[in-house]
This record gives structure tokens, sequence and C-alpha cells, in this order.
DNA sequence: ACGCAATAAATGTACATACACTCAATAAAT
DNA sequence: ATTTATTGAGTGTATGTACATTTATTGCGT
């Protein structure tokens, strides 16, 4: 266990925390980028970027059916993700097709073509891969930091 | 408990989890992000991000000591951080001070100015605040926390 | 029906990340 | 000693975040 304690104070080159509730919060901001890091460097061969695949893979999840840009954004892990600059992006590549929304006017319409469909298909079998390896957690570990996380954010 | 199994469900709209070390991953990303808001809300009213306050508490580690940029980046959270950039906005408030480096003539050695000393010091004292009330587990809690992450990150 | 508030999407701006590249200074090789 | 490689910082570009503002459409009150 000892050679765990010592990574984060190696990542970011420090090992003065006040306390545990200081370094687990040093420690969950570095998780994250490392996460994203290795993602993001997976999806490179796509062309895609971590968020533009989120947001493709929020869409194959009501695939065929069309989704608006709210309820994609509702459904983002980081809230304030700008979707219609990232939708701007999956358009560009053809991934995704638009249109006016004909029950709300003001909505538009979002959807996946076949190309981005193909190119979600072949990601996903990467990130899922790495996924795996990246996890190194029983469930019962990963199902008791759920609850630790769940709780840590419980005064919000 | 269930409350809590709830919470991320709610937040990003989805309960179709593969797994436990699936919704661990998400459940990182989206306390990470929850995190950071939080701090740059309360950073605001000094006109600091979250990244210019990760600097200048770096820095203030070494005070009155320089350090070089490569140093600073080498302690910040995220490893792509582009610290000379950080450093021009903290310059631009003059925070920070910049200086040819004596013994190696290719650094830039950077150092706290009374006035970025003045406002970390507050800065700090809220930021301190906040953390206690955001990390809502004890400390027995935080380090399992602490050592579910390191073992996480295993495969590095 | 008309006017006005509310809503959905898009846009503008400042800041940051990710990554390639440049430039100057130092270190290393011969 | 001179050439070559390496290193530290800075810059350029594309992408994304955070947040305010704009524009078009809808819904509501009267």
């Amino acid at each position: 266990m000892y050679i765990c304690i010592v990574k984060l104070e190696q990542a970011i080159q420090s090992n003065k925390f006040k306390n545990q509730r200081h370094k687990v919060g040093l420690n969950i901001l570095y998780t994250a980028w490392w996460m994203k890091s290795r993602v993001n460097s997976e999806l490179k061969e796509f062309g895609l970027t971590h968020e533009q695949y989120n947001v493709l893979r929020i869409l194959n999840g009501k695939h065929p059916e069309q989704m608006c840009v709210k309820d994609i954004a509702g459904r983002m892990i980081e809230k304030s993700s700008n979707v219609p600059r990232i939708v701007d992006k999956l358009d560009l590549k053809n991934l995704i097709k638009r249109a006016q929304g004909e029950v709300d006017g003001r909505q538009t319409m979002i959807s996946l073509t076949n190309k981005g469909l193909e190119i979600l298909h072949y990601a996903t079998k990467k990130i899922d891969a790495l996924q795996h390896t990246m996890t190194a957690l029983t469930e019962e570990e990963a199902n008791q930091l759920n609850m630790l996380l769940e709780k840590m954010r419980e005064n919000d």
C-alpha cells in the first residue's frame, strides 16, 4: 500500500497535505486529468476529442431518434459544456445531422449520421478496452469508491 | 445510502452503467468538475481562476525563493497546463515578478509580489473554508478514498 | 389578438488545455 | 574549441469552458 501513497506525491511533487480530506481533493482532480488524457490519446486516431465522443455516445443512447441541444447538455458530465460548439465540430466532420425542430421551432434537433455511428462503434471498442485496464479495481472496490464520492458531494 | 446512488444518475441523467467500474469513471470526472466549479466561483471575487490560484499556491510553497517555470509546471495537477500563459495573466495583475535566470539564462524565475502574497492569503482562507464544507467525509473515509484512487491508477 | 416574459440556440470574449513548433542558452560530443 | 544535441521558455493553433449577451420562437396574461 505504501507504493500507492507515494504516487500522488510523485505526480504533483508535493507531500504537504494538511490531512486526508485535503489530499482527497487533489487526488480526484489529478485522477480526472489522468483519465481524460488517456481517453484523448486513444481517440486521436479517430480525430475525436473526449467531449465530442461524449456527445456521440449521448446521441447513440436515443438513436435513431433525434435529440435537442438542451437534452444533450443535460447529460454532459461537465455541465458548462458549450454543446452548440461541440456539435459544430461534429457537423463539419459529417458525424451528426442538424434539423430545425418541428414541434418547437426554437430547438435544433441532432441525430447521428451513418458515418457518426460507424466511427462511434470503433471508438467505443477502443475506449471500453482502455477503461478495463485503466480501472484497476474489483467491482467491490469500485462500488465503495462510488459510495464515497457520492457521500463527499453530500452538501450540494 | 440509496439517495447517494441516485445522485450521479440525476446529475448526468443516466443510469445505464455497465458495472461499478464503468460508473466510477464518470463519477470521478463529474466530481472533479463539481469541485472546480465551486472553487472557481469562490475565487471570482479575487479575480482569480482556479489555475492561477494553483500557481500562486505553488509559488508560496517556496516563498520567498524564486521558482522557474518548469518547476511550477511539475507541481501542477493538470500536467499539460501552459504555465507561461498563466504566469502572463498573474504578471498583468502584478501578483508575481519575473526575472531572467542567473545561473541558467534559459530559465525565467518567478516569485510572488507582496500584492500576490496578500491576495493569496485571503483567497486561501476562503478556499480552506470551502474545502471543509465541500468534503463531507471523515478522515477515515478520506483515507480510504485516497487508497482506492491510487489503486485505480495502478496500471500507469 | 396583442404584448411581454420565458425559453432554446447561437454567439462573443476571456481564459485554459493540448500539442507542435521556434528560439535562445546550455550541455555534450568529438 | 567547435559543432551538435538538448533543454527551458515562449508562441501558434485548434479545441473546450465559463459566462454574458443576442436572436428567434413560443407561451402566457389580459
